[in-house]
DNA sequence: CAGGTTCCTGACGGTGTGTCAGATACTACC
DNA sequence: GGTAGTATCTGACACACCGTCAGGAACCTG
């Protein structure tokens, strides 16, 4: 719940802070917050790229002038939804951590983690992406969210992996933080695409089977029940 | 939509067309062609969202207005660039439906798969990145461009699927094309972040290794050789 | 309700968009 | 080589968004 010592640029103080330097009261964070919930929902309707301030102040009953007291730029918005979001996904890391792994309730673990990243994709899918988007091209402010988010889950699974390459059930010599890296990675990109699969007549729940089956192979070096 | 600047007269022409409804000749082509390269160049050095035609025209020595006699907006100097490269993807599906995918050499050819798919996103990434990011928001003209590309793929790996399914070497029950595009989703998401991984000190070659059994083992239903 | 604080916004100079009409460069033909 | 005809380019314009600031409005609190 440490979400108060947030990098805040300016470190001389670890309050939150409006454009001209003043604490935000409760009526300055209702608004802040109004445009935050604003600034998503016009992201999940708009494309990224047309995404104005000048909408989102619309949208939201109030001028430009007052987004800009409260964010420099949409990006900085989006960042801290994306910072929430990241919260709202340790979730994953639970299932991962909390197994079991082994045997037939381990492949039930795997199904698990494969329903909730298609449920919380599904519902943080537009800030997801231009989280992704701006990591890809460079952004480290967004990559460090990534990370957080991203980064507990596949650390969480290459820990696990290690448990089974001891056991020798996974080869050694694989890094078992690419073998989770990868494993995230799809997850990420299907959960991401559903829409996509769906319109080549392919039924999520098909993805979700095939996606289980490759997280239990790889992580735990087992062969996953038949289907 | 099409604002249809020319009056109705004959309309259908599969030519290409300025936007004043002449047939560009030689040279119209090459300013054209010119600002298609400045686009690409643009698009990999600034992000997606910065990316003004205002710059594209200074960078090609060119003014606004020339750019919007070639193109409606810059989307659509993207989507060329996207069906050119969706072309140039081609060569995955050659190595798919090339094979061979038995036995050690067939995990080769996943390895081969695997390396193309690494040089063919790392030198078309910032291009396909807009195709990935306008397909997840619903624009359908980038659906299309990422369908002829992708779903060739998934096509071949999940007829090759099909046939070891039928040696019983796969379980039946699993649809092959949602175990292709499973692995195609995860080629194209790992190979876009490769950066991403590299600071988390993961090798690019673990990442390869691990990326070619998986694809191997989904694909085949056969164990790969120890690594 | 006076005085102080918090909050909001109108107004503005700057930049990018998208569309013309007209200027300029090329080509073909005499 | 000159000229008509076409292809190509661009200056100028009206409009939209950005980001800033000074000052006004709303809200305390005593």
């Amino acid at each position: 719940m440490a979400d108060a010592p947030v990098d805040e640029t300016d470190v001389d103080d670890d309050e939150l802070r409006a454009a001209d330097g003043r604490v935000p009261g409760r009526r300055g964070m209702a608004t802040r917050q109004k445009l935050l919930e604003h600034t998503e929902a016009m992201l999940r309707e708009s494309s990224y790229r047309e995404l104005k301030v000048i909408d989102i102040a619309r949208e939201a009953g109030t001028s430009p002038a007052t987004f800009y007291q409260y964010f420099p730029d949409v990006e900085e918005a989006i960042l801290v939804l994306a910072s929430e979001t990241s919260h709202d996904g340790e979730v994953l890391t639970e299932i991962a951590t909390a197994g079991p792994w082994t045997g037939a309730p381990g492949y039930e673990t795997a199904e698990r983690l494969v329903g909730a990243f298609f449920e919380f994709w599904g519902s943080h899918s537009s800030v997801l992406r231009v989280v992704d988007l701006a990591t890809a091209q460079g952004d480290d402010r967004f990559r460090q969210i990534r990370v957080r988010l991203l980064n507990e889950i596949a650390t969480a699974l290459a820990q696990v992996n290690r448990h089974f390459v001891s056991k020798g059930k996974v080869p050694s010599g694989l890094d078992p933080m690419a073998q989770a890296g990868v494993v995230v990675s799809m997850l990420a990109h299907v959960s991401d695409h559903q829409m996509g699969f769906e319109f080549w007549g392919i039924k999520t729940k098909d993805l979700q089977v095939s996606m289980a089956r490759q997280v239990y192979w790889t992580i735990t070096g087992q062969k996953p029940p038949a289907p």
